[in-house]
RNA sequence: GGCGGCGUAGCUCAGUUGGCUAGAGCAUGCGGUUCAUACCCGCAGUGUCGUUGGUUCAAUUCCGACCGCCGCUACCA
């Protein structure tokens, strides 16, 4: 008979820039996960890895001199080195490029090809030449490029299609009828409400704009995009339609796909359509996390914005980092990340409470009875209490643990932490040691202590992979009396030598020397206002979007009319949240412009402004107005702040920039 | 604008199918203790449970309106 199995995965990552926390958050969850079944004896297999392909990619190595394949190689062993440092446990750690991953996808791209769900389009369609994008009919917004807005031209440009909109009933049905498919639940209305049952588009999942990719084989102008390489990564790791597919057989359909919450709409819909066409099993759950963002910039100053997880591991160590990361935030929800939170929750729950207990019963058994527990005890009032409330932690631990409640476990476990301290209030054992008499009962009050937290120690392994041994050291537990199975025994702890007074497993730390510290440490690097909980390009579409834009001449620039405008009157476009209606002052003409800029600045704070205009965009129509040209301004999406762009000094209005 | 969610102690949040004096953690104050990492234990709190109507014997919990915030989505020329 063979194990049970437990397949879970995290995204991949693209591997275009550098990490941060945020990156480390999915990631560790997804390994305490698999360590907590691998620790109850399922046969897991935990999957991670990055996304290599893409313009994105292929344009940043080009800017630094080196080929994709080089520029990516670079990143993944800096990846590899964090999550070696983080001591992620995955069991495989996949890389789109992996030969067998590259041929895998170019036998799913042809299967569906030859069966009719991919399909090439020779109708017409839209490109925007700046972008090097292709656009359908309908996701033009109003005619223009949906990326930068800028116009389109008709083209006959070919593409492939996946039918999606052919599976559009079967998920719809798919999520009615399990509703734990996506966690947290929210995240499936918005799936039904906002995409399946208005109706699906097909995909398109091939790109002839640029060349870093898989290459369709019966097609070579064409490279397979980003949803059929990235997302089937969940099975060409598993050796889908290769030469060995043991594994395959063995551990899908996953348990789950850990990802952010950014990333759902693809792994509940085009995911599970893809498998649907492939007809492989659909994965029993998704759950979507949310980001760990930073704090507001604007008290940066004082609280110090330092992300970067080597930094923070090596400052805290890698057990505080990680248990901060599970125990803060309840998984699903969003959550602010701060120097203080951190502080704090290492200072309380950490070194007060955990380090603490374990610190002060070792020194008690050490000080009373030269590290070695008497075999002659005696219970007493408070035992039993104790031992139920021990007793049942393990319980409650892997009930919640099942449901990825990662915090809610925690919170759990140092309930009983909590208890055992109180427990040695209760029998006072300082008072006990006075009388020879009262030895025995010392010997049961200092074995319910070590007790209490071996099973903690135990229960503790999947979130902290360093604590437990440190533990184990210093109160002498044998290896058997370890055992995931031990912690739901009481009474297992049965040392063969002294316990072994050692480090301070969690050191307190100074918050207000440590957070001036971390301020030093942030203005000498730039501030960052915001930090998503993990690469939000992973997956996502928008992997298109034009980055590093390209040299031009000065005639291409003159191709732009830029003008000095005087705001007349500005309100608010009804039925939008976005969008101003401007009517601008331009020497002697009059024009009206509409832009999406109505979160950040009133009607009433434009009228009088000086702006910059193009005046010699194509017009165009947001919702319904008609638009003569664009404001320019400055915008900063990681921080999402936006200033428009004035000009200094009076000058007359129509003025020509140059 | 559409769909959904949230607004509870200074802070972060729990609050099961409406029902006794509304809870936890952190921070604060006071007391206890000394084994321990100025730690632990106990006590004390303050809350119009967003505002306003309604249903009910009874609403933080159900319904309506409003205010504020957020998510997804459309619109950001």
């Amino acid at each position: 008979m063979s194990k049970k199995t437990f397949y879970i995965t995290t995204p991949i990552y693209y591997p275009s820039g550098k990490l941060h926390i945020g990156h480390s958050y999915t990631t560790v969850a997804a390994d305490a996960m698999a360590r907590y079944k691998r620790l109850q004896g399922y046969d897991v297999m935990f999957l991670t890895g990055t996304d290599e392909h893409g313009q994105k990619i292929q344009r940043v190595a080009a800017e630094n001199g080196v080929t994709p394949k080089e520029y990516v190689d670079k990143i993944v062993a800096g990846i590899k080195d964090l999550w070696s440092l983080m001591k992620i446990t995955y069991d495989k750690f996949i890389r789109t490029t992996d030969k067998e991953h590259i041929e895998t996808v170019q036998k799913i791209f042809k299967t569906l090809y030859d069966q009719g769900d991919i399909y090439k389009s020779e109708y017409e369609g839209w490109y925007c030449t700046p972008c090097e994008s292709f656009w359908t009919e309908t996701q033009l917004v109003d005619g223009k490029c949906p990326d930068c807005g800028r116009g389109v031209e008709k083209t006959r440009e070919e593409s492939y299609f996946f039918r999606l909109s052919k599976y559009q009933d079967r998920l719809i049905q798919l999520l009615e009828e399990n509703p734990d498919f996506i966690q947290p639940a929210s995240r499936r209305n918005e799936m039904l409400n906002n995409f399946l049952r208005p109706g699906l588009e097909d995909l398109c999942v091939s790109r002839t704009s640029f060349n870093w990719g898989v290459p369709v084989t019966f097609d070579s102008k064409h490279v397979v995009y980003v949803w059929i390489d990235a997302l089937s990564n969940y099975i060409t790791a598993l050796g889908y339609l290769g030469e060995d597919d043991s594994k395959f057989k063995k551990y899908w359909p996953a348990d789950v796909h850990l990802v952010g919450k950014e990333i759902v709409r693809f792994h509940t819909i085009i995911w599970p359509a893809m498998l649907m066409a492939l007809n492989v099993p659909i994965p029993k759950q998704v759950f979507g996390h949310g980001w760990l963002v930073l704090e507001g910039g604007k008290m940066s100053k004082s609280k110090g914005n330092v992300v970067d997880p080597v930094v923070l591991v090596e400052k805290y160590g890698l057990d505080a980092i990680r248990y901060f990361l599970l125990r803060e935030v309840p998984f699903g929800s969003d959550g602010v990340f701060s120097n203080e939170a951190l502080i704090s929750r290492i200072n309380s729950d950490l070194a007060n409470d955990l380090g603490n207990l374990v610190s002060r019963t070792v020194a008690m058994i050490q000080k009373y009875f030269g590290g070695v527990i008497p075999k002659e005890r005696a219970a007493g009032d408070y035992d039993e209490d104790l031992k139920a409330v021990v007793s049942q932690i393990k319980g409650k631990t892997e009930e919640l643990m099942d449901k990825l409640q990662f915090s809610t476990a925690l919170a759990e476990i140092w309930k009983a932490i909590s208890r055992t301290n109180k427990y040695i209030d209760e029998t006072m054992p300082w008072a006990l040691a006075k009388d020879e008499q009262n030895k025995p009962r010392l010997a049961q009050v200092m074995y319910n202590l070590a007790e209490s937290i071996r099973i903690v120690s135990i229960l503790i392994q999947p979130f902290m992979p360093e604590t437990p041994e440190k533990i184990w050291r210093q109160l002498a537990v044998p290896e058997s009396q370890r055992t995931w199975e031990s912690a739901g025994v009481w009474g297992a702890y049965d040392p063969v030598s002294p316990v072994a007074p050692g480090e301070i497993i969690f050191p307190r730390i100074d918050m207000a020397k440590e957070l001036e510290a971390l301020s030093a440490l942030d203005n000498s690097a730039p501030a960052q206002a915001k930090a998503p909980a993990q690469e939000k390009k992973a997956e996502a579409p928008k992997a298109e979007a034009p980055e590093g834009i390209a040299l031009i001449g000065i005639e291409d620039f003159a191709k732009v009319d830029l003008r000095v405008v005087k705001v007349l009157a500005c309100e608010k476009v009804e039925k939008s949240d976005k969008l101003l209606k401007l009517k601008l002052q331009c020497g002697d003409e009059e024009r009206q412009v509409v832009s999406g800029i109505a979160q950040y600045y009133s009607p009433e704070e434009m009228v009088g402004k000086t702006l910059i205009l193009v005046a010699n965009l194509k017009p165009a129509k947001l919702r319904g107005i008609e638009s003569q040209g664009m404001i320019l301004a400055a915008s900063d999406k990681e921080s999402g702040k936006l200033t428009l762009v004035t000009i200094e000094g009076e000058i007359p209005t129509g003025t020509k920039v140059s």
